[in-house]
DNA sequence: TAGATTGTTAATCGATTAACAATC
DNA sequence: TAGATTGTTAATCGATTAACAATC
């Protein structure tokens, strides 16, 4: 990766580079922290506070609030509400971002009811599906809408997220024309590693993964009780790949 | 984090300190592209292919393997085979791990019908929830049961993973219970910061997470085509928390 | 042998953490 | 003022990358 042309030493500064990813992931830790301490009736949090609630330690949780501005106070503390909308703007979702979810199996199912995305930041706008047997079925108060008016779609609701859920097989096609389609950030559970141009984000949930994730550290604790078993039946799981998850886009 | 006692400066080597955990988390991708490679028919393919096929460089993907050993053949590539399985071994998903699903709602819904976890390393043995209105339903060949069975449930099938999808609510004392019954990993999809002893792994999956994050750097893409919008009706997602997916357990 | 590609080294980069001066 | 807590510094740690010697 190239990097801006003259970087002197030392930590990356705020105007040069924009926070960190490491931090900005943690952001919506933070916001999320914060909003829990503000249904508690809490009205002001020490560094300390915050870091427990958000399972960070307050060295880190300092370290990264430092580079938003100074919105505490010494001796103090953090004013819960101020912070809290200090860390929504710098996120971007003290306004709606437009939605649409392409695929509408099982996982495009739970999303579309998935009450959280309606939380403040983002909007579902449409889902989409190209089977023929999936248009037109109401979930929730949407409906499932062809995948071919994608493009319209896009444009009349200046939609710039979009959210795979198809199978992998599909997935890059229906990238491609998200893309074509004027949408610049992706957030894809299909799995497969979907190529983008530069200037498009893409972010990647893989349930699989994280379980082999798991498995992996599962595997070196000490011995007995934690050990796998093997199965007892013949194998009905294949040695193939991650199957389908998600409907029948351009299947 | 207290480390290992005497470490000498350099990278982290394998028999002290087993495989860096960026390493760990990649093992998976390169597992998957390998098997994508397999199915293709092909039978070797150098760094840089495996690399191509997993969305990182071939540095990058040379080193990680390094930590497994001597799996390659200079001037010629890897056997794809030969590698696949000494990741899999490496993972520890060359047998079945048992895994319980907890908290039957939308989510829940999608991942017992998952076809993915089925595949090789992973098996659903139950899905359990403590609304007695689930209590009994089909989900494909498996049926909910009580989330008190739970315990049985580990001790019976060696249960050592546990995936979480409950509400955010009642996602602690699940946990807990989880726990407390014998599960040291568990994979949380409620959008809570869940706490668990040492020995225990966690990971969590967070879609509105990973939406912000999204949402962080598409405000930064210049100015006009990409803005949020202002929601035309009033809002009638609140400035909450995200509330609930999945079932109804203790809640 | 000549060409190709791995496995490893070393430099660089970015993230974490402890400690503490600044300051409420 | 005395106590508390932030914001920042500097050291350390871990991850990435380019380059290349080893070797098929």
């Amino acid at each position: 990766m190239t990097r801006a042309s003259s970087r002197r030493p030392g930590p990356p500064t705020r105007t040069e580079r924009g926070i960190p990813e490491a931090t900005v992931a943690r952001l919506p830790v933070y916001l999320r922290a914060l909003t829990a301490l503000s249904d508690s009736g809490i009205a002001t949090a020490s560094s300390e506070d915050l870091a427990t609630a958000a399972g960070v330690n307050s060295a880190k949780l300092r370290k990264d609030l430092s580079y938003l501005g100074s919105y505490g106070t010494r001796g103090v503390g953090y004013d819960v509400e101020y912070l809290r909308y200090q860390i929504a703007r710098e996120i971007g979702v003290t306004q709606d971002w437009a939605v649409v979810i392409v695929g509408i199996g099982n996982l495009g199912h739970a999303l579309a009811n998935y009450s959280g995305f309606g939380t403040r930041g983002f909007r579902i706008v449409a889902l989409l599906d190209a089977d023929p047997n999936l248009i037109g079925e109401r979930i929730g108060d949407m409906e499932v809408r062809d995948f071919a008016e994608l493009e319209d779609i896009v444009k009349a609701d200046r939609v710039s997220i979009g959210v795979i859920t198809t199978p992998a097989g599909p997935a890059q096609g229906v990238c491609d024309r998200l893309v074509a389609a004027g949408v610049t950030s992706i957030l894809n559970f299909a799995p497969v590693v979907l190529s983008v141009p530069t200037g498009v984000d893409i972010r990647k949930v893989d349930l699989s993964i994280e379980l082999q994730i798991l498995a992996y550290h599962e595997q070196r604790k000490s011995g007995e009780a934690a050990l796998p078993q093997v199965p007892e039946l013949p194998a009905m799981n294949g040695l193939t790949d991650l199957p389908s998850v998600g409907g029948g886009v351009g299947a």
